[in-house]
DNA sequence: GGCAAGGGACGTCACAGTAA
DNA sequence: TTACTGTGACGTCCCTTGCC
């Protein structure tokens, strides 16, 4: 995903180049449902709707098969972090998002505010080094100093990245067009600014809510709304999706298992049989 | 090399289930 | 009741493979 204005990218570095084709995609899919709202080719997709969408969740499958058969593995509630991180920033806090800089820059917001920045290493985020956001005291060793504005004079608070670009945490949702904002519901904003400019150049990421009155703002809060939902949506079907193929792994485990249990006991079968048989010759 | 088929992964929508 | 979550369905993109 890419978000883009001005000279500045954030992606997110573990997904996929999401194409263009999306927006296309979407209207597609829109106009063909309006389009299609009678024929009986949706009909019958609600009828299959019906039936495939009462089935259980992969997790409470395969919890309760697990609970059966004790070599069947959990699916656990959360994703390991090892799946969640990239490998060298494992001894580290662990970033639950990371972003990455049209520089080549990645910043990774850790859950309790930690905020890591890395220069590009080789491959991923290596070389990441971390900023942590609390008074705990000294930085750890090795650590990229940042500078951190605890208020700034525009009422912001800044962190002075290496390079030259500042981290900005705002007060207030920024004029960022809605297609541009990734809109996380009360999570504080975040922007990268040139550190000369006054004028907010970067990327929000975050919205906060305020009191909204006008129109616009309630059409803006709509949009947030949207965007959020999406992307919470976005992030349900990728983990679905694992957890779907780890399911099938699982079921696929436990048919090689029962076909070996099942070829020992027509083994065990016949031993017996050749026991209790009387022989004949 | 060009092309079509197949498959994997993705984003989005719709909707049922669940938690607050 | 409402907001949120999980998942099937669908359309799209991209890559691989086999055929010509």
């Amino acid at each position: 995903m890419w978000w883009h204005q001005h000279n500045l990218c954030f992606r997110h570095p573990v997904e996929e180049d999401y194409s263009s084709g999306d927006l296309g995609n979407k209207v597609a899919t829109i106009a063909e449902t309006d389009e299609s709202a009678e024929s009986e080719g949706v009909i019958d997709s609600h009828k299959r709707r019906e039936i495939l969408s009462r089935r259980p969740s992969y997790r409470k499958i395969l919890n309760e098969l697990s609970s059966d058969v004790p070599g069947v593995p959990k699916i656990e509630e959360e994703k390991s972090e090892e799946e969640r991180t990239p490998p060298n920033i494992a001894t580290m806090a662990v970033p639950t998002s990371i972003y990455q800089t049209s520089t080549g820059q990645y910043i990774a917001i850790a859950q309790g505010g930690a905020i890591q920045i890395s220069n590009p290493g080789s491959d991923g985020v290596q070389g990441l080094q971390a900023l942590t956001m609390t008074d705990s005291g000294a930085p750890p060793p090795g650590a990229t100093i940042v500078q951190y504005a605890a208020q700034s004079a525009d009422g912001t608070q800044q962190f002075f990245v290496p390079g030259s670009q500042v981290l900005v945490q705002d007060e207030e949702t920024e004029l960022a067009p809605s297609h541009m904002a990734a809109a996380t519901g009360d999570m504080p904003t975040y922007q990268i600014r040139a550190p000369a400019t006054a004028l907010p150049q970067g990327v929000v990421m975050a919205a906060s809510p305020g009191s909204l009155h006008s129109p616009q703002q309630l059409a803006e809060e709509a949009t947030r709304k949207r965007e959020l939902r999406l992307m919470k949506n976005r992030e349900a079907a990728k983990e679905c999706r694992r957890r779907k193929k780890e399911y099938v792994k699982c079921l696929e485990s436990r048919v090689a298992v029962l076909e070996v249990q099942n070829k020992k006991l027509i083994e065990e079968l016949e031993t017996l049989k050749d026991i209790c048989s009387p022989k004949t010759d």
